[in-house]
DNA sequence: TTTAACTTTCAGTAAATATTGAAAGTTAAA
DNA sequence: TTTAACTTTCAATATTTACTGAAAGTTAAA
């Protein structure tokens, strides 16, 4: 029933890669995530390099990846020329951050191209549908874009507040 | 500013299948998806094919998967053997029926993994650490979880009454 | 400056994923 | 039954995506 710390380790850093690519992350991401969330201090990219057994660049690439989703920065050592990074340890914080690049990404492209579709002409039936079709999908976007533009400005309170409520 | 019909759907289902791709659903599946949801009728295997440009066993696999996450579903014309397949075009039943299936296939597994994570043992500042980040993890998917159940189980009205009270 | 510690890039390769099409399987009607 | 209309499967192939490692680029210290 118990577990070796290396043994937890290796499942969540596996877990959270796993993840990651159900998401559209690429998985040495997530592994990458999981590994700088568990770690307290900063890690250097040798140190990633060795802890999940890969290359330089792929090491390099997802870090900067991470670093362009707002989820990993850097961090200096004093004295030290070399870069470590690290995560934030506020998984709200980090939901947040996540909510607002898919939302920057997927969702306002998927919007515009929805709103376009109300420029379609024609008085066909079949034109009717489709209009009809693309205007729900873009009402329903539109009200969930909103709530996360709300969640992703919100405090920490505000979205507990909110969960409570929802669960009654 | 205007737009031809042709034009028009030929975006759409571009865009839902790379929102689809995005979102590890794969871009076929998005774009019969989308076919299907503009298509008053219901289509068949060759339909499809012929709209998308796809070979049968693609149109057919995918089509299979889409009614394994049940979004799509068979129907039959009277006096025809062929088999025809219609999506619902209720955008929130879609989000219902997708957040459903999401959830059973990576938020459960990971959740379990999670709760494992209380399981390891060692009393070094690392375990502790280690055990203090995934029971975060944890108990904010655990949140994340109900608040998704209570989603997926509600009515319309309730829905969008959250939606409302949320964006104040 | 030069050097050396470090980071980034990228062409080549590997791995994963999606797609094809023809053959095998199924089942309603003849 | 047989036939033929239809659906499913799956090995081969193509496409996309990820990864490597060495070379090029950068920058602090000597």
């Amino acid at each position: 029933m118990s577990m070796h710390y290396d043994e937890g380790k290796e499942k969540f850093i596996q877990a959270w890669g796993t993840l990651g690519s159900a998401w559209g992350i690429n998985k040495a991401m997530g592994q990458i995530h999981a590994l700088l969330l568990i770690s307290e201090e900063a890690l250097s990219t040798e140190e990633v390099m060795e802890e999940l057994q890969i290359s330089r660049g792929n090491a390099n690439m997802n870090i900067r990846a991470l670093i362009d989703w707002g989820i990993v920065s850097k961090a200096y050592k004093p004295g030290e020329r070399k870069e470590y990074f690290t995560t934030g340890k506020d998984v709200l914080e980090l939901a947040r951050q996540v909510s607002r690049e898919r939302r920057r990404r997927e969702i306002e492209p998927v919007m515009r191209v929805l709103e376009e579709m109300q420029q379609v002409e024609g008085d066909t039936a079949e034109v009717a549908h489709f209009k009809t079709v693309t205007k729900d999908l873009e009402g329903f976007t539109k009200q969930v874009d909103g709530a996360l533009d709300k969640f992703i400005r919100s405090d920490k309170n505000w979205f507990f507040q909110v969960l409570m409520r929802l669960m009654k």
